[in-house]
DNA sequence: CGCGTCTCTTGATCTGCATCAAAGCAGAAT
DNA sequence: ATTCTGCTTTGATGCAGATCAAGAGACGCG
């Protein structure tokens, strides 16, 4: 329940600046009224655990700005990074009680949540609800198998490719400007999240963004602040497909 | 549509082996009847192709008897397994025209399919259909996230007793017989398909089951025919929570 | 300012798995 | 039987990435 200090000021929904990705994409006037009576918003803190795996959670909702991970842990410390929340992603699990996985907040994080219980009295109600939450797991599941083969099948220096290329595209498309010019961006993990995310060490990140670095790939200025002066270099560097498309 | 050569004979919803975990699981008699009107079932070979990545995938689906898998592919030969389909599972993404990976039959294979416009009209005006397949698009959600944290983090050894603990699992739910003896079952899969989705190779894996065997884990009889004297041995070894629970 | 803490880089060495190579084995065809 | 073919096992060697170790920047704080 919205008990929680985390709760910030409430916003409409028409403000929300990722509605055009959520759940509420489609929904009509009095079905945004009946959203907004069960909307909340929290904030946490860098660092911050939103839930630990296996815990009770009792929302679903979207990240409205900063990073999120999912997390799986082996008892011996092994971790896995198994999903990645940019803004605008969708978090929870409409059917489940807990949590499968540790969300951890990467960066200070706002997320728009919806209580779970009216929320799946609404789905029912609300088909279309349904759909864009069948197509959004489906988008995850599509990504989770994507990120399948490269853990399986790809060397640390393809690994660190397509996660930048991902981070650039998702970017990219987050602030529309998809000029085909040089791409800017901020890095928005640690080389030990990254490391974690690639099933790899951060030894072995930080040598391998040394090298795309030496090789032209891509500049660094800082630590974090990434230029990937040609796209498709990069893509190829990650053995994707050169044609740089969407996958369908 | 269904002028293919590998249709087959009709069979009764009633009869299907797998309704318990199927689309029709919780359909009353007259949808039923109208799940029946758009249903065929299809035949494969071993080693034939059901669909190839990016075709158009008419159908959607569940596999009645034998095994399919869903591979990916990079350009240069390099394949990741990204999903094992056993006997009840669903194959399909209702709302998307084209197959997103390769879906290859490894043994002779059945499967129960419907036709995909008539299936997604049906989606609407009967909610519990979508409402189930929300269900197991989350069920494979999952299995997906815990693949990577074999892939990503588990060593040779402990992919393998992953592998093998997962489809003894399964193999037992479907005998309905859990008793805690020792559990027997048939690999369903080549040494080399192992690999693929396990993100080694065939060598390694051959190795690795004989290191298992020599250490008692598992006995073999053939190539083929497994035998787990103790199953939380073998989870133990998979690196994973001993108490052999199913995930919540 | 110096100090501690965090993150990142780089070097040296080790090791688990890949790679290359050669047989063994079982079922099918001749 | 014999040969073929596909699957599997086992051995020898090499290498990518892990591990161990040492600093280097950046930043906040007393």
């Amino acid at each position: 329940m919205p008990n929680d200090n985390a709760v910030i000021a409430p916003q409409d929904c028409a403000d929300c600046p990722i509605r055009h990705r959520a759940v509420c994409a489609r929904c009509e006037a009095d079905e945004l009224d009946a959203l907004e009576q069960i909307k909340y918003y929290r904030s946490f803190e860098a660092g911050q655990t939103v839930v630990w795996a296996g815990d009770r959670m009792d929302f679903v909702g979207s990240v409205v700005s900063g990073i999120a991970t999912l997390t799986q842990a082996m008892e011996d410390g092994r971790t896995q990074m198994v999903g990645l929340l940019l803004p605008s992603d969708f978090v929870g699990r409409p059917g489940r009680d807990g949590a499968a996985y540790d969300v951890v907040a990467t960066t200070d994080l706002v997320m728009c949540c919806f209580r779970k219980q009216p929320f799946e009295k609404m789905m029912v109600s609300t088909p279309h609800i349904s759909h864009r939450l069948l197509e959004m797991t489906l988008d995850e599941l599509d990504a989770a198998r994507e990120w399948m083969l490269v853990l399986g099948r790809k060397t640390a220096r393809e690994k660190i490719a397509s996660l930048l290329s991902i981070v650039a595209r998702r970017d990219a498309t987050l602030k529309l400007d998809t000029v085909d010019g040089p791409l800017v961006f901020d890095l928005p993990l640690t080389r030990e999240a990254m490391a974690d995310y690639l099933g790899l060490t951060l030894e072995t990140v930080s040598r391998q963004i040394s090298a795309l670095k030496r090789d032209g790939v891509i500049h660094l200025e800082g630590k974090r602040h990434v230029t990937v002066p040609d796209f498709s270099r990069l893509m190829e560097e990650a053995g994707d497909d050169s044609d740089g498309g969407m996958l369908a």
